[in-house]
DNA sequence: TATTAAAAATACCAATCGGTATAAAAAATG
DNA sequence: CATTTTTTATACCGATTGGTATTTTTAATA
């Protein structure tokens, strides 16, 4: 990894919650520049414009939340398990996630309608692999007979993004994470009393 | 009502739609003055600043949409069915909603967040008061020996909020309306399967 | 280590930002 | 209808915006 390499990497981590916290609109480049430390001049060397930073740190934030859950969740084996302890990890990672400034996916969400069209279509492809992997999850627990024949895998996907998503939402605007405990106990409770066979 | 209490409405009926989609730090004087036709003699004339119009628009906003809903609601009788009326509300109201820029507690709840604290505090109690008021019909419906004296309001509160909020997340960021309705499908079926007495 | 190539700092740009002082216009009032 | 008061338009403010051209510094290479 050559110096350019390097100071993009370290622009995009470091400036990566900065646009999580504050939104694309909301994050100037003084703040950036202030964050890392250098001048615009190591910005621009390495970046096209405001966009191409914007969207490297979209993905720099949904990519670091999506790898810690994710290898929580291929840790067991049951696929019921699996959900549920992608259920909870939300619980267990909730101080660092709102640390970063919230969920990104549902920053960027509300922070692109409207504005950036480009970050608009990423948030909407992260929300359709992130819902078929949910739905995916459940297909593979039927067809090993772990989860109910019956169980509607998309229907579950969407319910469970939403409680998530809605859970970090009231929890954050709030400060009181009650609504996401409320939400993952009410997926846990799905995940006993509807899908395992 | 002079003049000036004229135009104040005016102006946030005007603007509320713009600081909904763009939200605070994205919404310029220059949109606004564009929006009503009229200069910025005619704001500061009848504002402090940009704040007091923010915070006014969004008071208009989430008071338009709550009106709307709960003028649904408490045509009905039955708990179950005021329940039931107010998530299918939001199916019916779900093209009126996008086309003034999406759920404006959801927004402002995002964009409010380390950016504008004054915006941030009326979101906190604009979720209470709904999470309560979700409650109190189940606590009217336990009463009254409609809902299984089992529920859990406050429970089933925040998963009826999050389900709506996070569906029109979902939805909107999308472009499929798929996951509202799944999520108030999924609302009706724990109405009937787990409320209803 | 000398030379070249790349990266970062500096200085600067027009445009726009939110906001104000003042002037013109319109509304309220006698 | 004349006068006063209120409301809106105009002109302007310093500060900051995102972005660029150029110079200095640093890294890579021969």
């Amino acid at each position: 990894m050559n110096k350019a390499e390097e100071t993009r990497n370290f622009i995009i981590k470091r400036t990566a919650p900065i646009f999580n916290k504050h939104g694309y609109a909301g994050t100037s480049m003084s703040q950036l520049t202030q964050a890392i430390k250098m001048t615009k001049g190591a910005i621009y060397g390495n970046f096209k414009d405001k966009d191409e930073i914007a969207l490297a740190a979209f993905d720099y934030n949904f990519k670091e939340i999506s790898q810690k859950i994710w290898s929580i969740v291929i840790a067991k084996e049951n696929a019921c398990d699996k959900l549920i302890a992608f259920a909870n990890s939300y619980i267990d990672e909730y101080a660092e996630i709102t640390r970063n400034g919230g969920c990104p996916l549902l920053n960027a969400a509300i922070d692109s309608d409207h504005v950036h069209p480009p970050l608009k279509k990423r948030v909407s492809e992260a929300i359709d692999t992130w819902t078929k992997n949910v739905a995916r999850i459940v297909y593979s627990g039927i067809k090993r007979k772990q989860i109910n024949p019956n169980a509607k895998p998309e229907q579950f996907a969407s319910i469970f993004v939403s409680l998530i998503e809605g859970g970090l939402m009231l929890s954050k605007a709030t400060g009181n994470t009650i609504h996401l405990s409320r939400n993952v106990d009410h997926i846990i409770h799905l995940v006993n009393a509807e899908l395992r066979e």
